[in-house]
DNA sequence: ATGGCTTATTGTATAAGA
């Protein structure tokens, strides 16, 4: 079935929930993942989302994390959270969607390589690699969308030799990463010939955007059953130059 | 140059993001 997919981390939807209705409208996406939801399922504005024509499954917490899958179509088999990973931060939900198993993942960001968060990053990647293993068998067509806070390559950064000794590209990350596409996934923004430098974040600070200051760190994965579906991959950089935007902008995959 | 923005919190400074 064709279908156009779609992951955002919007940094609070409270605060992004008008970006995220307009760039429904205008998309039509027939599944949208969010990550950085920061909201208990309580504030989740399932109704609203409703009138727009999506359901939705959400897991949420007050003030970080809380991740969503948006969906035109019936989600079957939610998931909460990966069954081998006890975890008090809410960062992972999973449906079934036309056939196809939809995972919605925001990784850890890590915050320093000596860092405690970085220890829990490098466990949760072993935990995700290790979880995807079982869902693949299960699921043969499936997708991981998300945050996955890790720049791939070296041209996924804007400026490599800055970065060096950094979370998001640091050795061991990108070697998880690979991991990931050892499993059978395939990164599906480079199925495609894209622009140089793009990026799917920019820094707040420092007019990080103007100058294209970025990283390419959001991503779709698609299973190699999927694979010679995709038809289309880009960013859309367009929400990123609205008012109080999110620091990341949508990344797009169409598979028919 | 270890900051620069932005968000949320029983806030008025701190933590976290990336």
């Amino acid at each position: 079935m064709a279908m156009k997919l779609a992951t955002w981390n919007v940094n609070s939807l409270n605060v992004r929930l008008p970006h995220v209705l307009d760039w429904l409208s205008d998309n039509q996406p027939d599944v949208l993942c969010l990550q950085e939801t920061k909201q208990e399922d309580s504030k989740f504005p399932y109704a609203v989302l409703k009138e727009a024509g999506y359901e939705a499954a959400h897991i949420g917490q007050k003030t970080y994390n809380g991740v969503a899958i948006l969906s035109r179509h019936p989600l079957s088999g939610i998931q909460h959270n990966m069954p081998n990973f006890i975890d008090d931060q809410q960062r992972v939900i999973a449906a079934t969607i036309a056939g196809v198993r939809i995972i919605c993942a925001y990784i850890p960001n890590g915050q320093a390589l000596d860092s405690d968060k970085y220890k829990y990053k490098m466990r949760w990647l072993s935990a995700l690699n290790a979880w995807l293993k079982t869902e693949l068998i299960l699921h043969p067509q499936l997708m991981l969308l998300g945050d996955y806070n890790i720049a791939p390559e070296d041209r996924d950064c804007h400026d490599p030799a800055a970065w060096v000794g950094q979370i998001l590209v640091s050795p061991a990350e990108r070697l998880a990463f690979q991991a990931l596409l050892d499993l059978g996934l395939h990164d599906s923004f480079r199925l495609f010939d894209q622009a140089e430098k793009s990026f799917s974040w920019w820094d707040y600070r420092m007019m990080g955007f103007r100058r294209n200051f970025g990283m390419r760190i959001d991503h779709i994965l698609v299973s190699d059953a999927l694979k010679s579906t995709c038809i289309t991959a880009r960013i859309d950089k367009t929400p990123r130059k609205l008012e109080r935007p999110s620091d990341h902008t949508p990344v797009v995959l169409e598979v028919a």
